[in-house]
This record gives C-alpha cells, sequence and structure tokens, in this order.
DNA sequence: GTCTATAAGCCGATAGAC
DNA sequence: GTCTATCGGCTTATAGAC
C-alpha cells in the first residue's frame, strides 16, 4: 500500500527473525524447557511482538517444526553418473543419506520431534510424513527403477536399508553410543549393499 | 533396631513409593514438563517427603533412569530348543526382542532418553552401555556361537539386525509411522534373517 | 506493530512443627 | 521421617502507551 515492496514490508522480515530465534532456542532445550523470555532474547525482539505474530507458545512452536519440517523434506540430490556400478550409486546414494542425517541441524530436530512426540502428536506425524516417508520413497523407487539390482521387494529393502542407516545415526550421535562402540559408517554402507545386492 | 524387619521398615517402601510415581510421571511428560507436585501426588507423599530422599529434581530423575536402565537391561530369556534350523531361531530371537521394544513402559523410556539426551547426556551414556549394549552383544554372541549360520562378520550383522528393528520400532510407535505406512514386524524379521542367512 | 510494565499463577526448594 | 505453610523467582500471557 505504500512505496515498499508489497504487503507488509518489515513484518515478514520480523517473522522470519523471530522463527530463527526460536528454532534455535526450541531445538536446544524442548518444548517445555523453553521460555518465551528466551525466545525474545535470541530473536532480539519483546515478547509482545512475538504473541502479536504466533498467537501462543504452541502456535510458534507449531510454525517453527513445520518450517523445519519443509526445509528438512527436499530431495537428496542424485547426479547419477550412467557409468557407474549399481553398488556405487547405491554407496553415493547412502553416503548422501547419512551425511545429511548427521547436520546438527538435523539431528536437534530428531532429537526434539521424538522427545515431544506424546505431546504433539500431529506434529510427530507430519514429520513422518514429509521426512521419513519422502526419504523412504526415494529408496524404494531408485530399487524398483533399477530391476537390474534384482531387489525383490523395494519396500522391505527400503525399510532395512534407511533404517539401518538411520539407528546408527541415532545411537551413534544421539545416544552417544559412539563413545561406547565406535565405528565408521562407511563400513555400515557397504555391508548393507553387499547385503542388499547379493541375493 | 526395634522389632521390624530390620534397617528402617517403612523407608524403603516409601521410597520405592516415590520411585513408582517419578516413573510413571517423568515417563509421560519428561524432564521439564514434570512438576515436584505433580510427582508428590502420583506418588501420595509430600514434596519435602521426596527432597528428604533424593535431594532435589535432578537427583529423582536420575534415580529413576538408573533403576529402568538396570531393570531393561535384564537379557532375552532364549530357550533355544536343539532341534530348531538356525532360521527358526532367529525368528524367535528377533520377534522376541521386538516384544520387549513395544512394551510401552520401554517405548516411553526410550522417548525421555532421545529427548533429554542433551541434558542429560551421562544418563544417555549409562543408557547405551545397560541397554543398547547389551542388546546388541547378546545378537553377536549368538552369531559367534554358531558359525553354521555362515555369517562373516558378527558385529556388522548385529548392528544391521538390531539396528533395523530398533529403527522399525521408534519409526511406527513413536513417530506414529505406522498410521502413514503400516507394516507387519513379522515381515521385516523374516527378510531380515533371509538376508543375513543368504550369503 | 512494537515497546514497557505488570498481572496471576506455577516452579523448585525450604523452614519449622511434630 | 513426614507433615503444613511459605518464599522468591520465573512462567505464560496481557494491558496500555506510542
Amino acid at each position: 500500500m505504500t512505496t515498499e515492496t508489497g504487503i507488509l514490508p518489515g513484518t515478514q522480515a520480523k517473522r522470519q527473525q523471530i522463527l530463527e530465534g526460536a528454532i534455535a532456542t526450541f531445538l536446544q532445550h524442548g518444548y517445555e524447557g523453553t521460555g518465551m523470555n528466551q525466545v525474545a532474547d535470541a530473536s532480539g525482539v519483546t515478547k509482545q511482538t512475538i504473541y502479536s505474530h504466533f498467537g501462543d507458545k504452541e502456535g510458534l512452536f507449531t510454525a517453527i517444526i513445520e518450517e523445519l519440517t519443509e526445509f528438512h523434506a527436499q530431495e537428496l540430490p542424485c547426479p547419477i553418473s550412467p557409468n557407474d556400478s549399481p553398488g556405487q550409486v547405491l554407496r553415493s546414494l547412502g553416503q548422501r543419506f547419512l551425511r545429511r542425517q548427521k547436520d546438527p541441524r538435523y539431528l536437534a530436530l530428531l532429537r526434539v520431534m521424538i522427545g515431544e512426540s506424546e505431546r504433539f502428536p500431529e506434529l510427530a506425524r507430519l514429520f513422518s510424513r514429509k521426512v521419513i516417508a519422502r526419504a523412504m520413497e526415494a529408496f524404494q523407487t531408485y530399487f524398483k527403477q533399477h530391476p537390474e539390482l534384482g531387489i525383490e521387494d523395494p519396500d522391505l529393502t527400503a525399510r532395512v536399508f534407511v533404517g539401518s542407516l538411520v539407528n546408527f545415526i541415532v545411537q551413534q550421535e544421539l545416544l552417544y553410543y559412539k563413545e561406547i562402540a565406535p565405528f565408521e559408517m562407511e563400513r555400515l554402507v557397504d555391508y548393507l549393499i553387499k547385503l542388499i545386492l547379493k541375493q
């Protein structure tokens, strides 16, 4: 309505500013462990500004989880060279997947989603639909599009492949199992490929 | 010191009573979501009684996690009939393991351990040592003691077997993935056995 | 829309009677 | 050891000025 860009010029920027502060705070301390004062400090705005944008604490938490869920639902970029062997492609896919899972921002989101899954079941379902299901489908689709791999049950195989990798990350990174039984992720990926292709 | 049983007759009973109330409350609401008044109500004692037994909130939480960790560190009873085939034994082991993981009390503990793993890293390490490592070792030991299964790398195989099952439980039960992609655990167990034995 | 100031209630933890 | 009563402090959320 003015000479500015369009609708509510500074408002959207401030909204994003709040979201970033809220993401940092909620991902570190969880829902109950986070205070609105903390979020206000981390965002550089006052509490009232947050309340006028997001209504209440639950509204803010829901907003940041929806934002993060959308962000981490992005597909794995997979530049497949046609002259690579099936094993090489799978290896590249698996390691790319593991590397993304090891991103501290994703690990923190995963921890909070599991930790708050009883308090916010709908958000957990959203995470399952957007993040888990898409990762699973990416591998299922790849298996189906490449019958030369000789995989009989792409759905089950994706469950085992993705499941082993996800659990590896949860145990090693979130539960500090890497300090008790250290393990290189490459060995796990290579072994999984061997199991899956040798049938 | 009296005519009673031995040391502090009613005291140990009250301590156990507090622990039970605290377990129910902390497992449902997490650490920050639980108030000492809630624990007092759930236990049927007053707050001061809790403080005189456990010092502070952290002391109480630590005590219940140590208790639960010890409880869930128990080995899987595995009555192996010598005339069962390797596949049948593995299947029985896997299903017994999955059934135990699906126990709501274990699921709640797993959720809290992951959710609070940054706030209480030492408790997460305890859980890893007592619960995760022992489950993993049980399968490793079985694989090593039965070379007729033809498993080359028992450690890696246990990681894949246990990892797939644990991740299945986490996704299906804690993140409601069973509502999005329902799946019978028997199919997963059977497929894993097929993968592992067919090499 | 954004600020300062504040309300009303719950938090963990404690003091003192018995 | 167990109770009643209470203390600061921090919580979510709001009222009113600008």
